[in-house]
DNA sequence: TTTGGTTTTTGACATAAGTCAAAAAATAAA
DNA sequence: TTTATTTTTTGACTTATGTCAAAAACCAAA
Protein backbone atom coordinates (compact mmCIF):
# COMPACT_ATOMS: atom_id res chain seq x y z
CA UNK A 1 0.00 0.00 0.00
CA UNK A 2 2.52 2.34 1.13
CA UNK A 3 4.48 1.91 -2.50
CA UNK A 4 1.29 3.04 -4.05
CA UNK A 5 0.76 6.07 -1.84
CA UNK A 6 4.00 6.47 -2.99
CA UNK A 7 4.27 6.29 -6.55
CA UNK A 8 0.92 8.31 -6.84
CA UNK A 9 2.37 11.36 -4.85
CA UNK A 10 4.78 11.39 -7.94
CA UNK A 11 1.85 12.25 -10.08
CA UNK A 12 0.47 14.61 -7.71
CA UNK A 13 0.68 15.87 -4.33
CA UNK A 14 -2.70 14.49 -2.47
CA UNK A 15 -3.98 15.93 0.96
CA UNK A 16 -3.87 14.14 3.82
CA UNK A 17 -7.53 13.98 3.72
CA UNK A 18 -7.71 12.53 -0.09
CA UNK A 19 -4.94 9.82 0.28
CA UNK A 20 -6.73 8.42 3.22
CA UNK A 21 -9.98 8.01 1.58
CA UNK A 22 -7.73 6.56 -1.26
CA UNK A 23 -6.60 4.10 1.35
CA UNK A 24 -10.01 2.46 2.02
CA UNK A 25 -10.97 2.05 -1.65
CA UNK A 26 -8.09 -0.35 -2.94
CA UNK A 27 -8.32 -3.65 -2.58
CA UNK A 28 -5.21 -6.16 -2.38
CA UNK A 29 -5.00 -8.96 -4.95
CA UNK A 30 -2.66 -11.18 -5.72
CA UNK A 31 -2.87 -14.13 -8.59
CA UNK A 32 -0.46 -16.87 -9.98
CA UNK A 33 1.53 -16.87 -13.12
CA UNK A 34 -0.26 -17.57 -15.93
CA UNK A 35 -3.85 -16.55 -14.38
CA UNK A 36 -6.11 -14.12 -15.87
CA UNK A 37 -6.91 -11.07 -14.58
CA UNK A 38 -9.11 -10.44 -17.46
CA UNK A 39 -10.94 -12.53 -20.17
CA UNK A 40 -12.36 -11.36 -23.63
CA UNK A 41 -15.69 -11.15 -23.61
CA UNK A 42 -16.28 -9.26 -19.81
CA UNK A 43 -16.47 -6.19 -18.99
CA UNK A 44 -13.11 -4.65 -17.39
CA UNK A 45 -14.40 -2.65 -14.38
CA UNK A 46 -11.73 -2.22 -12.24
CA UNK A 47 -8.32 0.08 -12.51
CA UNK A 48 -5.45 -2.06 -10.84
CA UNK A 49 -1.82 -0.66 -9.83
CA UNK A 50 0.52 -3.82 -10.41
CA UNK A 51 2.89 -3.58 -7.21
CA UNK A 52 5.10 -7.16 -8.08
CA UNK A 53 5.08 -8.82 -10.73
CA UNK A 54 4.14 -8.76 -14.54
CA UNK A 55 1.58 -9.31 -17.46
CA UNK A 56 0.66 -9.40 -20.15
CA UNK A 57 -2.40 -7.81 -22.62
CA UNK A 58 -3.21 -9.88 -25.44
CA UNK A 59 -6.23 -10.52 -27.80
CA UNK A 60 -6.84 -13.65 -30.51
CA UNK A 61 -6.57 -12.74 -34.07
CA UNK A 62 -6.65 -15.52 -36.82
CA UNK A 63 -5.88 -18.00 -34.17
CA UNK A 64 -2.82 -16.50 -32.51
CA UNK A 65 -2.26 -14.24 -29.80
CA UNK A 66 -1.65 -10.72 -30.49
CA UNK A 67 0.48 -9.27 -27.06
CA UNK A 68 0.06 -5.59 -27.65
CA UNK A 69 1.08 -4.34 -23.69
CA UNK A 70 3.13 -5.49 -21.00
CA UNK A 71 2.54 -4.56 -17.82
CA UNK A 72 5.50 -4.30 -14.89
CA UNK A 73 6.01 -3.30 -11.07
CA UNK A 74 4.38 0.47 -10.38
CA UNK A 75 2.14 0.35 -13.55
CA UNK A 76 -1.49 0.96 -13.71
CA UNK A 77 -3.34 -1.63 -15.84
CA UNK A 78 -6.61 -2.05 -17.55
CA UNK A 79 -8.05 -2.82 -20.64
CA UNK A 80 -8.47 0.71 -21.38
CA UNK A 81 -11.11 0.51 -23.70
CA UNK A 82 -13.41 -1.56 -21.92
CA UNK A 83 -13.01 0.37 -18.70
CA UNK A 84 -13.46 3.77 -20.28
CA UNK A 85 -16.39 2.64 -22.38
CA UNK A 86 -18.04 0.04 -20.26
CA UNK A 87 -18.30 -2.31 -23.44
CA UNK A 88 -16.89 -5.70 -23.40
CA UNK A 89 -12.88 -6.58 -23.73
CA UNK A 90 -11.44 -7.69 -26.53
CA UNK A 91 -8.64 -8.63 -24.74
CA UNK A 92 -7.53 -10.64 -22.08
CA UNK A 93 -4.93 -9.77 -19.49
CA UNK A 94 -2.70 -12.77 -18.20
CA UNK A 95 0.12 -12.98 -15.48
CA UNK A 96 3.41 -13.66 -17.06
CA UNK A 97 4.76 -13.60 -13.08
CA UNK A 98 2.78 -13.86 -9.71
CA UNK A 99 1.77 -10.60 -9.03
CA UNK A 100 0.26 -8.28 -6.43
CA UNK A 101 -2.03 -5.77 -7.26
CA UNK A 102 -4.08 -2.97 -5.94
CA UNK A 103 -7.87 -3.03 -7.42
CA UNK A 104 -9.56 -0.06 -7.26
CA UNK A 105 -13.45 -0.24 -8.98
CA UNK A 106 -14.87 2.18 -11.47
CA UNK A 107 -17.80 3.08 -9.45
CA UNK A 108 -15.52 3.90 -6.64
CA UNK A 109 -13.29 5.72 -8.62
CA UNK A 110 -15.91 7.90 -9.56
CA UNK A 111 -16.71 8.86 -6.19
CA UNK A 112 -13.58 9.65 -5.15
CA UNK A 113 -13.63 12.33 -7.89
CA UNK A 114 -16.66 13.61 -7.00
CA UNK A 115 -15.25 14.08 -3.21
CA UNK A 116 -11.98 15.16 -3.95
CA UNK A 117 -10.68 17.29 -6.87
CA UNK A 118 -7.39 16.65 -6.19
CA UNK A 119 -8.04 12.92 -6.96
CA UNK A 120 -9.72 13.44 -10.60
CA UNK A 121 -6.28 15.86 -10.89
CA UNK A 122 -3.64 13.37 -10.26
CA UNK A 123 -5.51 10.51 -12.85
CA UNK A 124 -5.70 13.87 -15.38
CA UNK A 125 -2.23 14.19 -15.00
CA UNK A 126 -1.42 10.48 -14.53
CA UNK A 127 -3.77 10.29 -18.30
CA UNK A 128 -0.87 12.74 -19.81
CA UNK A 129 2.06 10.53 -18.79
CA UNK A 130 0.25 7.53 -20.13
CA UNK A 131 -0.93 9.26 -23.68
CA UNK A 132 2.29 10.71 -24.61
CA UNK A 133 3.82 7.23 -24.03
CA UNK A 134 1.52 5.83 -26.31
CA UNK A 135 2.63 8.08 -28.41
CA UNK A 136 6.00 7.10 -28.72
CA UNK A 137 5.08 3.64 -28.87
CA UNK A 138 2.82 4.43 -31.99
CA UNK A 139 5.27 6.40 -33.68
CA UNK A 140 7.82 3.61 -33.55
CA UNK A 141 5.38 0.84 -34.80
CA UNK A 142 4.23 2.71 -37.19
CA UNK A 143 7.86 4.26 -39.09
CA UNK A 144 10.86 2.07 -37.19
CA UNK A 145 12.35 -1.20 -38.22
CA UNK A 146 12.00 -4.21 -36.58
CA UNK A 147 15.61 -3.85 -35.43
CA UNK A 148 15.11 -0.53 -34.21
CA UNK A 149 12.03 -1.32 -32.33
CA UNK A 150 13.99 -4.28 -30.72
CA UNK A 151 16.65 -2.06 -30.19
CA UNK A 152 14.90 0.45 -28.62
CA UNK A 153 13.17 -1.81 -26.04
CA UNK A 154 15.85 -3.41 -24.70
CA UNK A 155 17.11 0.40 -24.42
CA UNK A 156 14.22 0.94 -22.50
CA UNK A 157 13.53 -2.60 -20.80
CA UNK A 158 16.45 -4.27 -20.36
CA UNK A 159 14.92 -6.71 -17.54
CA UNK A 160 12.31 -8.00 -19.98
CA UNK A 161 14.10 -9.98 -21.71
CA UNK A 162 14.63 -12.47 -18.41
CA UNK A 163 10.99 -11.94 -17.34
CA UNK A 164 9.25 -12.18 -20.49
CA UNK A 165 9.05 -15.90 -23.07
CA UNK A 166 10.57 -14.47 -26.62
CA UNK A 167 7.47 -14.94 -28.38
CA UNK A 168 5.66 -12.25 -26.74
CA UNK A 169 8.06 -9.92 -26.97
CA UNK A 170 8.14 -10.61 -30.57
CA UNK A 171 4.18 -10.46 -30.65
CA UNK A 172 4.68 -7.01 -29.13
CA UNK A 173 7.34 -5.74 -31.19
CA UNK A 174 5.00 -6.62 -34.71
CA UNK A 175 7.25 -9.21 -35.95
CA UNK A 176 7.35 -12.57 -35.89
CA UNK A 177 9.30 -15.04 -33.35
CA UNK A 178 12.05 -16.28 -36.24
CA UNK A 179 12.72 -12.93 -37.42
CA UNK A 180 13.54 -11.40 -33.96
CA UNK A 181 15.44 -14.59 -33.03
CA UNK A 182 17.50 -13.28 -36.43
CA UNK A 183 17.79 -10.08 -35.11
CA UNK A 184 18.85 -11.26 -31.76
CA UNK A 185 21.35 -13.62 -33.42
CA UNK A 186 23.55 -10.65 -35.34
CA UNK A 187 23.10 -8.15 -32.51
CA UNK B 1 -17.56 29.75 -30.33
CA UNK B 2 -20.85 28.03 -30.10
CA UNK B 3 -19.45 25.61 -32.32
CA UNK B 4 -16.38 24.66 -29.12
CA UNK B 5 -19.14 25.46 -26.26
CA UNK B 6 -21.60 22.70 -28.09
CA UNK B 7 -18.56 20.00 -28.97
CA UNK B 8 -16.64 20.17 -25.11
CA UNK B 9 -20.47 19.98 -24.02
CA UNK B 10 -20.48 16.32 -25.40
CA UNK B 11 -17.68 15.49 -23.37
CA UNK B 12 -19.07 16.74 -19.85
CA UNK B 13 -21.97 19.15 -19.01
CA UNK B 14 -20.49 22.05 -17.69
CA UNK B 15 -21.82 24.37 -14.97
CA UNK B 16 -22.58 27.73 -16.47
CA UNK B 17 -20.00 29.85 -14.14
CA UNK B 18 -17.81 27.23 -15.55
CA UNK B 19 -18.68 27.18 -19.39
CA UNK B 20 -18.51 31.53 -18.65
CA UNK B 21 -14.99 31.24 -17.69
CA UNK B 22 -14.09 29.53 -20.71
CA UNK B 23 -15.52 31.54 -23.27
CA UNK B 24 -13.36 34.35 -21.90
CA UNK B 25 -9.79 32.11 -22.39
CA UNK B 26 -10.33 30.79 -25.60
CA UNK B 27 -8.45 33.20 -28.88
CA UNK B 28 -9.38 33.10 -32.09
CA UNK B 29 -7.16 32.25 -34.92
CA UNK B 30 -6.90 31.69 -38.24
CA UNK B 31 -4.35 30.66 -40.79
CA UNK B 32 -3.75 30.27 -44.18
CA UNK B 33 -3.04 26.71 -46.16
CA UNK B 34 0.34 25.80 -45.87
CA UNK B 35 1.35 28.30 -42.72
CA UNK B 36 2.63 26.66 -39.51
CA UNK B 37 0.50 26.45 -35.99
CA UNK B 38 4.52 25.25 -34.50
CA UNK B 39 7.95 24.61 -36.03
CA UNK B 40 10.13 22.19 -34.52
CA UNK B 41 12.25 23.33 -31.41
CA UNK B 42 9.73 25.38 -30.35
CA UNK B 43 7.71 24.62 -27.39
CA UNK B 44 4.23 24.53 -27.62
CA UNK B 45 2.41 26.70 -24.83
CA UNK B 46 -1.09 26.32 -26.54
CA UNK B 47 -3.95 24.00 -26.72
CA UNK B 48 -5.90 24.34 -29.80
CA UNK B 49 -9.49 23.47 -30.93
CA UNK B 50 -10.24 23.54 -34.71
CA UNK B 51 -13.27 24.82 -35.62
CA UNK B 52 -13.15 24.50 -39.36
CA UNK B 53 -10.17 23.29 -41.73
CA UNK B 54 -7.49 20.64 -41.57
CA UNK B 55 -3.84 20.05 -40.46
CA UNK B 56 -1.34 17.95 -40.33
CA UNK B 57 1.41 16.75 -37.50
CA UNK B 58 5.03 15.86 -39.09
CA UNK B 59 8.81 15.77 -38.13
CA UNK B 60 11.44 15.50 -40.28
CA UNK B 61 13.46 11.70 -40.09
CA UNK B 62 16.15 11.48 -42.72
CA UNK B 63 15.53 13.99 -44.70
CA UNK B 64 11.79 12.95 -44.99
CA UNK B 65 8.53 14.28 -43.82
CA UNK B 66 6.54 11.97 -41.68
CA UNK B 67 3.13 12.97 -41.34
CA UNK B 68 1.59 11.24 -38.26
CA UNK B 69 -1.45 12.69 -37.14
CA UNK B 70 -4.29 14.69 -39.04
CA UNK B 71 -6.61 17.33 -37.23
CA UNK B 72 -10.24 18.37 -38.92
CA UNK B 73 -12.96 19.96 -38.09
CA UNK B 74 -14.09 19.47 -33.83
CA UNK B 75 -10.28 18.07 -33.30
CA UNK B 76 -8.41 19.17 -30.28
CA UNK B 77 -4.78 19.49 -31.68
CA UNK B 78 -1.37 20.42 -29.89
CA UNK B 79 2.39 18.97 -29.54
CA UNK B 80 1.16 16.69 -26.85
CA UNK B 81 4.59 16.03 -25.79
CA UNK B 82 5.53 19.43 -25.75
CA UNK B 83 2.10 20.89 -24.12
CA UNK B 84 2.13 18.27 -21.56
CA UNK B 85 6.14 18.11 -21.03
CA UNK B 86 7.24 21.89 -21.51
CA UNK B 87 9.92 20.38 -23.90
CA UNK B 88 10.50 21.66 -27.66
CA UNK B 89 8.94 19.79 -29.76
CA UNK B 90 10.05 17.65 -32.34
CA UNK B 91 7.43 17.65 -34.87
CA UNK B 92 5.93 20.76 -37.21
CA UNK B 93 1.97 21.61 -37.47
CA UNK B 94 1.30 22.95 -40.70
CA UNK B 95 -1.93 23.98 -42.31
CA UNK B 96 -3.44 21.21 -45.08
CA UNK B 97 -5.86 24.10 -45.80
CA UNK B 98 -7.01 27.70 -44.25
CA UNK B 99 -8.17 27.21 -40.50
CA UNK B 100 -10.06 28.89 -37.85
CA UNK B 101 -9.07 27.59 -34.72
CA UNK B 102 -9.61 28.98 -30.89
CA UNK B 103 -6.62 28.81 -28.45
CA UNK B 104 -6.11 28.53 -24.92
CA UNK B 105 -2.95 28.67 -23.11
CA UNK B 106 -1.11 26.21 -20.58
CA UNK B 107 -1.12 28.52 -17.71
CA UNK B 108 -4.93 29.55 -18.71
CA UNK B 109 -6.15 26.10 -18.67
CA UNK B 110 -4.12 25.46 -15.48
CA UNK B 111 -5.53 28.01 -13.87
CA UNK B 112 -8.78 27.22 -15.09
CA UNK B 113 -8.59 23.83 -13.41
CA UNK B 114 -8.06 25.24 -10.40
CA UNK B 115 -10.89 27.28 -10.37
CA UNK B 116 -13.34 24.83 -11.71
CA UNK B 117 -13.03 21.14 -10.70
CA UNK B 118 -15.97 20.36 -13.63
CA UNK B 119 -13.53 21.79 -16.23
CA UNK B 120 -10.83 19.56 -14.95
CA UNK B 121 -13.25 16.85 -15.34
CA UNK B 122 -14.11 17.26 -18.70
CA UNK B 123 -10.42 17.84 -20.07
CA UNK B 124 -9.84 14.51 -17.79
CA UNK B 125 -12.82 13.07 -20.07
CA UNK B 126 -11.49 14.13 -23.23
CA UNK B 127 -8.15 12.11 -22.40
CA UNK B 128 -9.76 9.42 -21.84
CA UNK B 129 -11.17 9.17 -25.45
CA UNK B 130 -8.02 10.69 -27.10
CA UNK B 131 -5.66 7.69 -24.93
CA UNK B 132 -8.68 4.86 -26.39
CA UNK B 133 -8.89 6.29 -29.68
CA UNK B 134 -4.95 6.38 -30.09
CA UNK B 135 -4.89 2.94 -28.86
CA UNK B 136 -6.53 1.74 -31.76
CA UNK B 137 -4.69 3.33 -33.94
CA UNK B 138 -1.24 1.66 -32.49
CA UNK B 139 -2.64 -1.83 -32.83
CA UNK B 140 -3.70 -0.77 -36.41
CA UNK B 141 -0.09 0.46 -37.12
CA UNK B 142 1.58 -2.22 -35.52
CA UNK B 143 -0.50 -5.20 -36.72
CA UNK B 144 -2.88 -4.58 -39.53
CA UNK B 145 -1.41 -4.47 -43.29
CA UNK B 146 -1.03 -1.60 -45.70
CA UNK B 147 -3.88 -2.53 -47.07
CA UNK B 148 -5.75 -2.79 -44.00
CA UNK B 149 -4.86 0.38 -42.62
CA UNK B 150 -6.05 2.01 -45.92
CA UNK B 151 -9.15 0.50 -45.92
CA UNK B 152 -9.69 1.23 -42.49
CA UNK B 153 -8.42 5.21 -42.97
CA UNK B 154 -11.44 5.67 -45.82
CA UNK B 155 -13.87 3.63 -43.74
CA UNK B 156 -13.56 5.74 -40.91
CA UNK B 157 -12.53 9.29 -42.91
CA UNK B 158 -13.36 8.96 -46.26
CA UNK B 159 -13.42 12.89 -46.55
CA UNK B 160 -9.65 12.58 -45.92
CA UNK B 161 -9.41 11.69 -49.64
CA UNK B 162 -11.00 15.21 -51.21
CA UNK B 163 -8.78 16.99 -48.64
CA UNK B 164 -5.05 15.65 -48.26
CA UNK B 165 -2.57 14.77 -51.15
CA UNK B 166 -1.85 11.20 -51.21
CA UNK B 167 1.76 11.64 -50.47
CA UNK B 168 0.85 13.41 -46.48
CA UNK B 169 -1.73 9.69 -46.31
CA UNK B 170 0.65 7.32 -47.29
CA UNK B 171 3.24 9.04 -45.36
CA UNK B 172 0.68 8.74 -42.49
CA UNK B 173 -0.18 4.63 -42.90
CA UNK B 174 3.67 4.46 -42.94
CA UNK B 175 3.56 3.15 -46.60
CA UNK B 176 5.51 4.67 -49.44
CA UNK B 177 3.67 6.95 -52.25
CA UNK B 178 4.18 4.00 -54.75
CA UNK B 179 2.73 1.04 -52.59
CA UNK B 180 -0.42 3.39 -51.66
CA UNK B 181 -1.25 4.22 -55.31
CA UNK B 182 -0.60 0.31 -56.24
CA UNK B 183 -2.97 -0.67 -53.30
CA UNK B 184 -5.37 2.10 -54.59
CA UNK B 185 -5.37 1.15 -58.22
CA UNK B 186 -7.03 -2.87 -56.84
CA UNK B 187 -9.34 -1.09 -54.92
C1' DT C 1 20.36 -38.45 -14.86
C1' DT C 2 16.84 -39.44 -18.03
C1' DT C 3 12.62 -38.19 -20.12
C1' DG C 4 9.17 -35.19 -22.09
C1' DG C 5 7.75 -30.86 -23.09
C1' DT C 6 8.43 -26.15 -24.18
C1' DT C 7 11.10 -22.43 -26.11
C1' DT C 8 14.38 -20.77 -29.35
C1' DT C 9 17.06 -21.04 -33.48
C1' DT C 10 18.09 -22.24 -38.26
C1' DG C 11 17.16 -23.17 -43.21
C1' DA C 12 14.61 -22.71 -47.52
C1' DC C 13 11.42 -20.34 -49.79
C1' DA C 14 7.33 -16.91 -50.40
C1' DT C 15 5.41 -12.41 -50.09
C1' DA C 16 4.79 -7.56 -48.85
C1' DA C 17 6.58 -3.43 -49.25
C1' DG C 18 10.53 -0.17 -50.48
C1' DT C 19 13.48 2.30 -53.92
C1' DC C 20 14.68 4.61 -58.00
C1' DA C 21 13.50 6.28 -62.41
C1' DA C 22 10.36 7.59 -65.75
C1' DA C 23 5.75 8.33 -67.63
C1' DA C 24 1.19 10.04 -67.12
C1' DA C 25 -2.22 12.86 -65.11
C1' DA C 26 -3.78 16.73 -62.71
C1' DT C 27 -3.27 21.71 -61.37
C1' DA C 28 -1.77 26.17 -61.56
C1' DA C 29 0.25 30.02 -64.08
C1' DA C 30 1.04 32.81 -68.12
C1' DT D 1 -5.31 27.81 -74.37
C1' DT D 2 -0.62 26.71 -73.87
C1' DT D 3 3.09 26.07 -70.74
C1' DA D 4 5.10 24.95 -66.45
C1' DT D 5 4.84 22.67 -62.10
C1' DT D 6 3.23 19.47 -58.97
C1' DT D 7 1.06 15.18 -57.94
C1' DT D 8 0.11 10.48 -58.97
C1' DT D 9 0.91 6.19 -61.30
C1' DT D 10 3.62 2.52 -63.46
C1' DG D 11 7.68 -0.55 -64.23
C1' DA D 12 11.82 -3.06 -62.85
C1' DC D 13 14.32 -4.50 -59.29
C1' DT D 14 15.85 -4.88 -54.16
C1' DT D 15 15.16 -5.70 -49.38
C1' DA D 16 12.80 -6.79 -45.12
C1' DT D 17 9.99 -9.75 -43.04
C1' DG D 18 6.76 -13.80 -42.98
C1' DT D 19 5.81 -18.84 -43.23
C1' DC D 20 6.51 -23.59 -42.65
C1' DA D 21 9.28 -27.29 -41.16
C1' DA D 22 12.87 -29.18 -38.66
C1' DA D 23 16.71 -29.04 -35.46
C1' DA D 24 18.72 -27.46 -31.30
C1' DA D 25 18.66 -25.69 -26.76
C1' DC D 26 16.56 -25.19 -22.51
C1' DC D 27 13.72 -26.62 -18.40
C1' DA D 28 11.04 -29.15 -15.28
C1' DA D 29 10.02 -32.83 -13.14
C1' DA D 30 10.36 -38.12 -12.22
Amino acid sequence: MQQLLTHLSAYHRLSTEAENALQNCFTEITLNKNEFLLTQGNVCRNLYFLEKGALRGFYNLDGKEITHWFGFEKDFVTSFHSFITGEAAVENIQLVESCTLWAIAKETLTELFNQHHDIERLVRIAYEKYYIRLEERYVNAQFKSAKERYEDLIMQTPHILERVPLGFIASYLGISQETLSRIRSKF
